[in-house]
DNA sequence: CAACATAGCCGAATCGTTCCGGCAATGCAT
DNA sequence: ATGCATTGCCGGAACGATTCGGCTATGTTG
C-alpha cells in the first residue's frame, strides 16, 4: 500500500537519489559502478533502486548517450517465411536483450534510408544476397554491422560476421550417404548469391571431382514455386540419370523430392536416400523422416546479436569473427541398414 | 562535396534552424504543422530539412513527449519456428513503420517484468495462450494492449485486437470436402488453449452435431513430436474408423496425414481427402499438394500493429476490434473428380 | 488616434540520465 | 605543522526536440 506502487509514474533517478539523501551523479553512479562512491553508499543505492522497482529511462539514456539502445535484424524479404529466420530472430533478440539491448525488426523495404531512419545502433545483416542495393551502402549508415553468412561481394563494411562452415557439414552429409551405399547423388541447390549457396555448391562440385563421380546439380530458386520444384525432381528421373540420393539445400525440396519418389514408386530410403540441408520440424514429420543439416540458426543469432552488443558498447573484448557449429541429424530417410538397392537401368 | 555530407553527425533541429536563419521553436513548429508559422517559411524549413537529410533524433523526441517511438511484439514461445509467426512479425513491422514506430521483438521470457523494461509504448500479444502467467499482469505494463487472436480468460486488459471468424472458415472447408464426398471427417486440434484451438473445435464439432455425423476428434499438441503427430494419425486407421478425409489444425499434422495414408496405400484425394486448418509453404510442395486455409498471417500483423499505433498516438479514429478474412486455398488433396472411393470395411 | 486583436516569431524551460570538473575532508609523508 | 594525494560526494552542463508563454509588429475598430 506504498505510494510508491499507487504512483502510476515511473520512478526516476532523482526521485531515488532523493530517497537516499544522496545528490543525482551519487546514485547515477552507484547504480553504473562508475565514479568514486563508497561500497557501502553503492550497495544502499542498489538496494532502494531494486525495492522501488527503479528502471533507468530509456530515452534519457540514450539521448545523453548518443545511442538508440536497439539494434536491427534485417532479413532477406523472399524467404522471410521459413521458419530458420523465425528460430534466428529469437535468438538474435534472447541476445539483444542480454546485452541490455532491444532489437528491432526492419520491415523488409530493400531501401538504406529508411533503415537509417530507424533508432539503432547497429545492424545484424541475415544472408546478405548479392545483388541487394542495401548492402552496397552499409557505410552510409555509420554504424556497426555484422552479418549472419557472408557477403559475396567483396564488402569491407562489415565490424564481424557470424558463419558457419558449411563445407565439412555439407562432406560430412555425403560421406554420410556414400557410406550408406549411395553413389550417384543429386543436388538441389539455390543460385550462387548468398555465400550458402556458392559453399555448399562448390563443395559438392569439389566432393564429386575427388570421388570421380559425376556431379548432378540443379538449380532450384529457395522461394521456388511448387512447380519449380517438381520440375527439377521430376528431370532428375525422367532423364537416363536415376540417382541413388538427393541432397536439397533447402527443406522444401526435400519434402518435393520425397514426393516425387514415392509417386514413382521408390521406397525412401531403400532405393533412395534423400537429405535437406536445412533442418525443419516438418522433415521430422516426413514419413520416413528426412535427415538434414541442423545449422542452429537460434544460436547463430544470439551470437550475431552478441557481437554486436559488443561493438555498438565499444567493448574491445570478444570475437568479430565467430562460427556457429551444425549438426548433421540422421534419420530414416537415410537409414538404409544395408547396401542400396540398385535398380535395373532402363528407359 | 558540401559540408553537409562530409560532416559525419546527423543534422539537429538547431543547426536546421541556424541555416534557415529562424528560431528551433519556429522550425519544430514548421515541421510538425503546429503553432502560427507563416505558410512560405513553414515551406522554406521543410525543403531544407528534406534537403539537408535533417531526422528528428528518436530519443530526444522520446524523451521529451514520454514516449518510447516503439511497439513490442510478444509471440508464444514453443511454437515460434512456425512460418505463420514469421510473417504475422514482418506485417507488424510494416505496419508500425507506416505509423513511425519501430517493431521490438521480445525475447520468448515469459516474465512481466522484463517486458515492463524494454522501452515500447504498447505491446502485440499473438495468440494468447491459457495459463501464461504473462496474461494475467498486462495491466502492470501500464501500456495499450492489442491482441492477435482472443484471450480466452475473461481479460479486459486489452484495448483492442484482430481476430479471425475461424467457424465460417473451418464451416467452408468442412462444406468443401462434403461436397466431395467426405462422410466421415477426422479432425486433429491442439488442445483448448488458445481461442483459435476453441474454436476451431466447437466448430467442427456442432457442425458433426447439425449433420448428425459422428465426431472424430483428436488432441495433438502444436509442438507435438513426429512420434506423437504419428500415433494420433495411426490410431484413426488402426480402429475401426477410416476416416474419408482428415483435417489437422496446423501443416505439421497434415503432413503427417498424408505421409501416414500414403503407407497405408490409400491414394490421395481418390481414397482420403486432406486439408489443413494454417497454409505454410511446404503444403504446396506435398504430393498432392494440401489445401489449406489461409489465415493471411502478415496481414494480421499489420492491422494489429496499425491499430496499436493509433492507440499509442491518442488517436481516436481507428477501430479497436477488426478481423482479419480468411482464403481457403483449395489444392490437389482435395480435388478428387468424382465421388471418394469407399474401399470395404475390414478389420 | 487610442484601444485592442491577431499573426508571426522566439526564449527558455523541460524530459531523465550521464559525466566533467570541482570541492571539502581525510590520510600520509616529510 | 605543512604540502600533497586520495577518497567521497556533488553541481551543473550537456544531449535534441517540444511547447508554453510572451514579445513585437501590423492590422482593425470605434
Amino acid at each position: 500500500m506504498s505510494d510508491l506502487v499507487t504512483s502510476s509514474k515511473r520512478v526516476t533517478l532523482r526521485q531515488l537519489a532523493e530517497r537516499a539523501g544522496v545528490s543525482v551523479t551519487t546514485a547515477s553512479d552507484s547504480l553504473r559502478g562508475r565514479g568514486r562512491v563508497q561500497a557501502a553508499t553503492r550497495q544502499r543505492l542498489i538496494d532502494l533502486a531494486d525495492e522501488l522497482g527503479y528502471r533507468p529511462n530509456a530515452s534519457a539514456r540514450s539521448l545523453r548517450r548518443g545511442t538508440a539502445n536497439s539494434i536491427g535484424l534485417y532479413l532477406p524479404d523472399d524467404v522471410i517465411t521459413m521458419p530458420y529466420y523465425m528460430d534466428l530472430a529469437q535468438g538474435a533478440a534472447e541476445g539483444a536483450a542480454a546485452g541490455g539491448l532491444a532489437l528491432t525488426l526492419i520491415p523488409a523495404w530493400r531501401d538504406v534510408d529508411r533503415i537509417a531512419s530507424f533508432p539503432i545502433d547497429g545492424l545484424i545483416i541475415v544472408d546478405p544476397v548479392l545483388g541487394d542495393p542495401v548492402l552496397e551502402q552499409l557505410s552510409a549508415l555509420r554504424m556497426p554491422v555484422v552479418s549472419c553468412e557472408r557477403d559475396l561481394s567483396a564488402n569491407d563494411s562489415y565490424a564481424g560476421s557470424v558463419t558457419i562452415d558449411h563445407a565439412p557439414a555439407i562432406r560430412e552429409l555425403l560421406e554420410h550417404l556414400s557410406s550408406r551405399g549411395a553413389q550417384s547423388i543429386a543436388f538441389l541447390v539455390p543460385p550462387g548469391t548468398t555465400s550458402w549457396a556458392v559453399e555448399i555448391r562448390s563443395t559438392y562440385l569439389a566432393w564429386c571431382e575427388e570421388q570421380g563421380a559425376e556431379p548432378l546439380l540443379r538449380t532450384l530458386l529457395l522461394a521456388a514455386s511448387p512447380y519449380d520444384v517438381r520440375r527439377e525432381v521430376d528431370s532428375l528421373f525422367d532423364e537416363d540419370i536415376h540417382p541413388d540420393a538427393i541432397i536439397s539445400a533447402h527443406d522444401g525440396g526435400a519434402i518435393g523430392a520425397l514426393m516425387a519418389a514415392s509417386e514413382r514408386g521408390l521406397s525412401i530410403p531403400n532405393d533412395l536416400l534423400i537429405a535437406s540441408g536445412v533442418d525443419s520440424a516438418t522433415l521430422q514429420l516426413c514419413s520416413p523422416a528426412i535427415t538434414a543439416i541442423n545449422l542452429h540458426p537460434r544460436m547463430m543469432g544470439r551470437q550475431a546479436a552478441e557481437m554486436l552488443v559488443h561493438l555498438v558498447l565499444g567493448d574491445q573484448t570478444g570475437e568479430t569473427w565467430v562460427k556457429t557449429p551444425t549438426k548433421l541429424e540422421i534419420r530414416e530417410s537415410t537409414k538404409s541398414s544395408g547396401r542400396l538397392h540398385h535398380r535395373s537401368r532402363r528407359r
